[in-house]
DNA sequence: GCGCGCGCATGACAATTGTCATCCCACGGT
DNA sequence: ACCGTGGGATGACAATTGTCATGCGCGCGC
């Protein structure tokens, strides 16, 4: 379709960011394949995507989000806040409106879901080359859906009992008084509708808010 | 074995499952490139791949483990119970212990985390179609540390707490009484040395014994 | 300057959780 | 028939958790 025109001459230049090994080569090999792409860069953290990113220049930046140093959300607003004109694309298991949500903030041109049909991705590229944005159909309908409504307190003293921390325990890391971690925990398990702490950090979890 | 000394005339068959269809794409991209080695078969489940493995009977079947249907592990188990003549390569996120002894327990001749490179793969795909056994060596070490202390009941009362659960919604689901499921979750938590069922709960899927 | 809201802390109380000691009963040996 | 054992249940008690009402100080808007 469109490129067998001038085919080779002008490849799209492509980095990509991903944390397992045995992933980042597929895909890679799954864009190679493709005669009008090339990948000029690859990442397994947010620090090396970024500086990747900023030598290499390229058209599109393909990126997980969970990354060790920094999320590819982290790494995707950081270009857009140094006006770097490659174009991102999320990549994630993860179906969270909040991440889509995030996604878009920082300037994202698309979010896929790795659990589609592996066709789209090259087409995810070219689309999102010329200009376009590809949202998952999926998430583009529900993601205005709710907002966070945690705040930052309530957020941190989640994640932490989550994990299974003792109330005790919160207080001290995040130098709190006890009392007051069970008044956060509280205020977020009627936010969230949930029945006590540990449900309350599995509802957040799923809507991408933790 | 069989018939390498024809090479290119004998291409390894392969069958692939893995849910994210996106990776499995790539992953049979990845595969393709290399002139040895044709991948025969797709399954985005573990139903869908038995039968995939049954009616293809490739040299080697590669699998995820966490997969919706069955499990890559139960895959890997009827296989061995049916004694299919194909090898199986487990190729999974996860570094638990328990996992790799399920798997080694299930016949599998190989172990490989999606973390590592991916030219492993290939490579590993080979090895295995040999008659040789490919295990992460970060894992074989370890793996034959502690074996699953827990009990069944122990087990599925974990499960549920670690989800945010009560201990009467515990009760009415197992059709115990709610001061048996507290005893389960206290002989757990003490035998996995947490401070609460959260944490035990974390503990005990960390090792893959959930 | 006044009032408001927000972040944080207290204190008090009920519900849930974690720990133990004890008990019942269906079994599988011997 | 008789013991031993393991799954399950009770009951009692302490610690932790969830809920509320209330209090304090600080910055902001007006």
């Amino acid at each position: 379709m469109t490129s067998l025109s001038k085919e080779s001459r002008k490849a799209i230049r492509v980095v990509i960011a991903e944390d397992q090994g045995m992933v980042l080569g597929a895909l890679a090999a799954l864009l190679e394949i493709e005669g009008d792409i090339s990948v000029v860069g690859r990442a397994r953290n947010g620090q090396e995507a970024l500086e990747c990113v900023l030598t290499h220049k390229p058209d599109v930046f393909l990126t997980d989000i969970e990354m060790p140093r920094l999320t590819g959300l982290d790494v995707a607003a950081e270009l857009k806040r140094r006006r770097v004109a490659t174009r991102v694309v999320i990549v994630t298991t993860f179906a969270r409106s909040g991440y889509l949500r995030r996604a878009l903030d920082a300037g994202a041109s698309g979010y896929l879901l790795k659990d589609h049909p592996a066709e789209q991705l090259a087409d995810a590229v070219r689309r999102v080359h010329r200009g376009l944005r590809v949202i998952d159909p999926e998430l583009a309908t529900e993601a205005w859906g709710e907002l966070d409504p945690l705040t930052d307190r309530e957020r941190q003293v989640l994640r932490l009992a989550g994990d299974g921390k003792a109330s005790g325990d919160i207080a001290a890391e995040l130098g709190l008084s006890e009392g007051t971690v069970r008044n956060y925990l509280s205020e977020a398990i009627s936010k969230l509708g949930a029945a006590n702490r540990v449900e309350a950090a599995r509802i957040a979890r799923t809507k991408g808010w933790l």
